[in-house]
DNA sequence: ACATAATTGTTGATATTTGTTGATATCCAC
DNA sequence: GTGGATATCAACAAATATCAACAATTATGT
């Protein structure tokens, strides 16, 4: 077992892709180690072997969250960086069920001593294991699309923790009409974790600025002054007016 | 048991990785002597070796529940392959929070139409994504070295539902006074499970037939005739009086 | 004190990993 | 298709790590 294994798997597991020479200037060694080392993994079966780069297996073909969470990854690496900036050791936070919250709560794993409340199985089992943290999962029921409870312990959870930030998605970013996602318990959901929040921090990639194949129809709740945007690019200009309260911090993908 | 085994252990848990050079440096003996007293550690599966260097099961990246799962890998990997070959498509099934349920979860992603329900955060986010599952996830409040849920709520949601099987583990088999674990609130919630089961699963890798570094004093509930031990060895004979009404499935390790 | 067992360092043979090189294969734009 | 850029592969040599065997040292039991 070579010592670069993990670290291979890892860096291609969070971008999703990694091109053999990037992985090789990370990790300091030539190209020719990357694919050596990699040979085996590819061959049994950990990581996908394409011309020129190392695709991650934990993807596609799989279940739908899964698939989201490989959907823009690169925006949403970038995101959650920016995210974990924000959000300090000992922080108590609130996440919501989208796959970009999945990515934060990830990157959260380096932050210590962390409050956290989330309706999402994935996300609670991420920072739960962390020692130091404290977790609660709201909810029993799981949806099987995502792993998320949105039954009404649900709500009893959330209802009565009160937190530093509140992490929220959306699946489309409409100029007219706000932040909006496809389901009502989502925006209950919303509505209910931002009641207690002192700061939201709303995570959007660029896509979500785009119209979308099946266009979401349902309103988040209005985010105040001091709330925080995280995206990877800057909205166009009609989305001024919605923003303008907002303080944006704008990631670059190619970190 | 040699000296230096705690002072090895202890650095390479302190910086997640560590060259056997450097070891040799710091203890102030011959790299010889560090691959010596490290090879029992690597066999039991203390640490990892690789080619130069030692790597810590409970590296940061890897937090204790899963530095867990790696102990005695094999024989857990093994074990939930038997465990899959009983739970068939469509069964209920009640995990609780051990390091075996977690490989018995990955391992039942190939079933469909499961109804789960499960205590450990964990089982819960690996069995929720997959298509067709129903999964509750009883409790609220995770402990964090392990994510799993003891408190009041998550004997309710365990209590209301009736399965097929319930998988359980125990920390150590003592031939006389049964499976044992730590804590209290792990045989409480072992009860509630086997109350509303119809088969009991009892999963134990051959390292639980030995006396632990830390005895555990809790007697788990008593199984039943037709209740299933999974093992990947044949337990010595002082456990027949014990084991003797168990159907026993006994799995080979080196698969 | 003596014999025996366990631990340790040294040594030289062997194995593994790695970067380099040059030949070949693949991709992409035209 | 062709050509140029880039990626892969095989082979080699240098550096490094491992292993087995033996001798020296230290611990243990009687």
């Amino acid at each position: 077992m070579s010592k670069h294994k993990d670290r291979i798997l890892h860096a291609v597991d969070m971008q999703g892709t990694m091109s053999v020479v990037e992985l090789s200037q990370i990790l300091g060694v030539s190209d020719q180690t990357i694919r050596r080392v990699s040979q085996p993994l590819v061959q049994s079966g950990e990581l996908t072997k394409v011309h020129g780069a190392l695709v991650s297996n934990r993807n596609a073909s799989d279940p739908p969250f899964l698939a989201r969470m490989n959907l823009n990854r690169d925006a949403k690496v970038a995101i959650a960086r920016k995210a974990i900036e924000i959000i300090e050791d000992g922080s108590s936070i609130a996440l919501d069920t989208g796959s970009t919250s999945g990515f934060i709560a990830l990157a959260l794993r380096a932050r210590k001593n962390l409050s956290v409340v989330t309706n999402s199985a994935f996300v609670a089992s991420t920072l739960a294991i962390i020692p130091g943290n404290k977790v609660s999962m709201a909810g029993t029921q799981l949806r099987d699309h995502d792993g998320a409870a949105f039954d009404r312990s649900a709500f009893d959870v959330i209802e009565r923790m009160l937190v530093d930030y509140v992490v929220l998605s959306a699946s489309m970013v409409d100029h007219k009409n706000g932040f909006l996602v496809h389901e009502q318990c989502e925006v209950d959901i919303a509505s209910a974790m931002l009641k207690n929040a002192k700061c939201a921090i709303m995570a959007v990639d660029h896509s979500k600025f785009s119209p979308q194949d099946r266009r979401p129809a349902l309103r988040q709740p209005p985010l105040k002054t001091n709330d925080i945007l995280i995206s990877d690019c800057n909205p166009p200009e009609q989305f001024d007016g919605l923003l303008q309260e907002m303080d944006r911090r704008i990631v670059d993908p190619q970190y």
